[in-house]
DNA sequence: CATGAATGAGGTTTCATTCAT
DNA sequence: GATGAATGAAACCTCATTCAT
């Protein structure tokens, strides 16, 4: 049995810490493996990538997979998860006993997710769950619970932070989480897909843009700032 | 030719409206099948659609594809242009001659781009284009020559008719349209890859809610309205 | 590198006798598989084979052949290829350092060709070469250039040894190598195709009597032999 | 039930000889298509030849086929059978009656096998029957029954003629006539097969040659001439 | 642990054959 | 008679998976 051959055992490994000497290198190569895997996958989606390529990109044989995994699918998977563990702490630490103004925290929960996700492989699954949502719905079920509905909270909270403190004047909060995400999330996408056609999006001034019209578009201009 | 051979001609072809039921068939097919073939590529990206479905759900043979289209790729070329072509017109002729506030006109803008582009069967292209970029390089660029940098170029006069009319205080204008845009095609995005999750958007407020969030993020303030 | 690694690469790939047995197999597999093919495309054509019926005769599964070779062409060309290679040395060495008189030569000729290749699986490609040579333009070129050419030229240099000698009496030469070849080729093409109706041929005695009609066809009988 | 539905049914037409207007068409038509079929068959194979590269050729639609044809393997059967007939008459004339010397006859019989087989279209039938001779056993065997046999036949009664006569010395009868078959077939093969690589024969030279070689190797030289 | 040769189910593609027009 | 759109069986080819080494 492979240590990711089910979607249900996250969190398990991190766990144990025990075994050193032996577990060590089979619990480190699956990683080499999920990180080449996850690099084809965004780039030539699930079904049009072998397993021949991503051995291949690992350095290894495409036997070797399957010490690891039990299947495609369960490598797909893990791809996942990992990518997915790391970005809900990240997520969570960020608004987390926040001191200052509302808008300030929006502007570094903004450029803290391009820093600490957008812009690292973690972006890659981004794309990924957009692309095979209709393939895997219980991976994107997953996604959905666990990243995306906590990043929405986590945005909720804050707006309304905003506007128990008077900061942002009054709006329809549900559709104003999507509409803050979008551009994130396009950030993404802009960078994984249409990155070959030339055209590339600098990060920083996009999201300084976004940023700046979203908090005069949020903040309350009755009230003295 | 032999002048006895008259009676050849009569009852054959003259009566133009006897194929017509055939004819019609031959002409309507290709949409058919690009129609079908869209639904399933959206669904199930490229490569993971099989020919037998995409025949099966236009009610054809599996052969039949062939008639028409001289491969799977030559299939997905086409429908893309298919879904690309109306966009362009629907796309430029809602900026040509308005009169109004600025304001007014980017609201058409976007709405109007949900109701003739983002709800209708084009919205799957987008999606499409964005998982299969990588493996259609070519069709990539095109539709970002077309399509995208079409696009931009709309909003960019908008937004500089804004500026200049004193409407819209100062902002990095590129920047600023693909902020603006990128809530659009995640709408898209959402419906065609969360609605398996129970999490659906509401198309109407999500705009409106982004229309607001934006002229506020837009406006001069210090100018009197 | 982990100083403690060294006991990953002890007993793995030191002992190099150890894939002894796959390695031959792997070696001996092409051949294996061309031989098979060649039985097959001589007796149904190239189109009329199926990969499967090779693959069965040759014992192993159908993709096999495609961890050998990239394409039904390309076993194609294999075959040819290597039952061109051993045709080329064979003619040659023939020739070479012969002593005695012109007609002894050319009826060693005859009949080592037939035993050399004629009789063998490299029989079976003239028929091959003949009957697919539309269908593989190149290949018959190929085969063209670096067989029959050489063949010719081999027999030239003979029939001349003989005219110089006085042996032999004026002859038009190129045609005399063409008609020299014919009665040869038409052995094994009658063996291949007409073995079916009964009606077969004995080499030897077949070949006794062309080499018969042909020395004293080219002798010259003015002079004392 | 088209008229070549049955492979024995050959001679049957020739004597109908009524039903002028209605059915004349029905019968022209075929030679076409079997003219057509030849050529194609003889470039390509039997397998390799599309029944749309048929049609096209002949100018008819891939349906029209099936209203003379009951299928592929009729049509093949049909063609061969057409070109067939008049070469069994054509070869036995020339013998019949003959004055004169053996040496004359065989000449005649060798040119007059060129000018009125070979180099017509019936020469394409020989390389057709010979690639295609395992996939069409039925086929081959009445090629070689009423062709083979029927030629070997003749042959044998002129060189018997001419041994009898006492211009020709002893021979294996049997297998001379083979030999002296043998260019002949061969010259139409080489005609189909390797005129793609530019090195043609000169039929009336190779035939000359082979005729001259023939006669001084079949000629009693013990004899006064 | 790791390999990579071998497999065979399943995909894309072709094409002989049919049949409504 | 003639057509050519439609079919589906069967071909070529791919690739996830297995297993002897």
């Amino acid at each position: 049995m492979s240590p990711h051959s089910s979607t249900a055992d996250i969190d398990t490994e991190s766990v144990t810490g025990e075994r050193s000497q032996r577990r060590r290198r089979k619990d480190a190569r699956p990683s080499e493996l999920t990180a080449a895997a996850l690099e084809l996958f965004v780039e030539k989606g699930f079904a049009g990538t072998r397993l021949d390529d991503i051995a291949a990109r690992a350095g290894v044989s495409k036997g070797t997979l399957y010490l690891y995994f039990d299947s495609k699918e369960a490598l797909f998977t893990a791809v996942i998860e990992e990518g997915i563990v790391p970005a809900l702490a990240a997520a969570e630490q960020q608004f987390a006993g926040y001191q200052g103004r509302t808008s300030d925290l929006l502007r570094v929960l903004l450029l803290g997710w391009w820093q600490q996700i957008g812009s690292t492989r973690m972006g890659g699954v981004v794309k990924l769950i957009i692309s095979e949502s209709h393939n895997f719905p219980e991976v994107t079920q997953y996604y959905h619970d666990h990243v995306i509905v906590r990043g929405r909270s986590l945005l909720r909270r804050a707006l309304q932070r905003g506007l128990e403190s008077g900061e942002f004047r009054q709006m329809d909060v549900d559709s104003a989480i999507d509409v803050i995400i979008a551009p994130l999330l396009m950030l993404v996408i802009w960078r994984y897909s249409f990155c070959i056609c030339g055209h590339d999006i600098e990060p920083e001034k996009y999201l300084e843009t976004h940023f700046d019209l979203l908090i005069q578009g949020l903040l309350d201009k009755g009230r003295v700032q």
